[in-house]
DNA sequence: ATTATCTATAGATCTATAGATAATGC
DNA sequence: ATTATCTATAGATCTATAGATAATGC
């Protein structure tokens, strides 16, 4: 009861974390007021202060829950089914799911002093390894399925287009230029200089 | 005398085109107040209304400059030196002098109604020849180099990474996809299914 | 005694409209 | 007579602080 009803501060912030992550997903970024996330928790705005210093260190925590997230479901797709094109496609799906929690970490400059060690490269572990390490590769293949989803998110494409061919040749392409290294057997073998 | 001194309408407009451009250029979207732009065009922001409905219609008039700038310089380059590895470097090289201006038409969504007939498919032309003419190809590449600008821009690769090779090695991948169409002897031929 | 919360409010914005005034063009 | 401009201001925000009050934990 007592859990129910007057929640202790710790579980307060992840209460406040929580409000503002689904007025994020619901209505975007700049609905995410400190105003309409105190509303959501059931308290005035200024007491939002007495758990975080300032809005800036919700949105960082928001920034880490995104950037976790993405992680993990990428490393759960790798571990079933290895290979780029999975990945990719996961990608897409988680990105296209939430595409404000996908916006905030990838879309802006990242709040590197508030993350966790490592959780960065971490989330780019998957791709790095589907590419076969090949770090060159693994910008140019990041920068092709970031491209690919704000383009989408941002309704740039073609109203109604399928954009799953131009998925399947960028992550082709990529495939075809990264070092051989555990390729599936249908992929085409080629040489690299 | 009379031109240098109190503008006729026209010219007004064009002046307060003028000054949101420099606003958006130094200080970017969020600077770009009705009230800045008037100060700097020097009347007050209320006497904007006089030449354009509303703000939005302000920057509209910067998003189709910035296409058809765009579009310019990329026809420039192509007919200089085809192939999509110059033109990459003209994408990004315009991209990185003009941040706020590429954010403006790329970085969000497009104010269709607002363009002229064409500019769109203009501006994307240059990028539909160098890739071959595959439409699936040309939006995979489009997406690249979106992606490697907008990561760029939001600081997202290491500080100090010399992103030259990653843009190298995915116009490659994608020059290797595209049908052979005008490549240059030194693209590996390879068949596409 | 400490902590969480509240009210009240500072202090900065923003876009846009209403209505008055001055300047321009027949 | 029309047009551009002005002042004044509506009406909505926003983040964050100050200081009072209530509740909780020794």
């Amino acid at each position: 009861m007592r859990v129910t009803a007057g929640l202790p501060p710790a579980g307060r912030a992840a209460q406040i974390v929580a409000a503002a992550r689904e007025i994020l997903e619901r209505d975007g970024a700049a609905a995410m007021s400190t105003r309409a996330i105190a509303d959501r928790v059931g308290i005035r705005a200024p007491s939002l202060y007495k758990h975080f210093p300032d809005k800036a260190a919700v949105e960082n925590a928001l920034v880490v829950l995104g950037m976790t997230e993405t992680a993990d479901r990428l490393a759960a797709v790798e571990a079933i089914e290895p290979g780029l094109l999975p990945l990719a496609r996961a990608y897409r799906g988680h990105a296209l799911a939430h595409p404000h929690m996908y916006r905030l970490p990838a879309a802006r400059p990242l709040p590197r002093h508030a993350l966790p060690e490592g959780l960065e490269e971490r989330t780019a572990a998957p791709l790095h390894r589907a590419v076969g390490g090949d770090p060159e590769i693994a910008r140019a293949t990041w920068a092709f399925a970031h491209g690919m989803v704000m383009l989408e998110l941002d309704g740039r494409f073609p109203p109604g287009a399928d954009l799953d061919p131009a998925w399947v040749q960028g992550c082709t392409a990529f495939e075809a230029a990264a070092p051989a290294r555990h390729r599936s057997a249908d992929t085409p073998a080629e040489h690299l200089h």
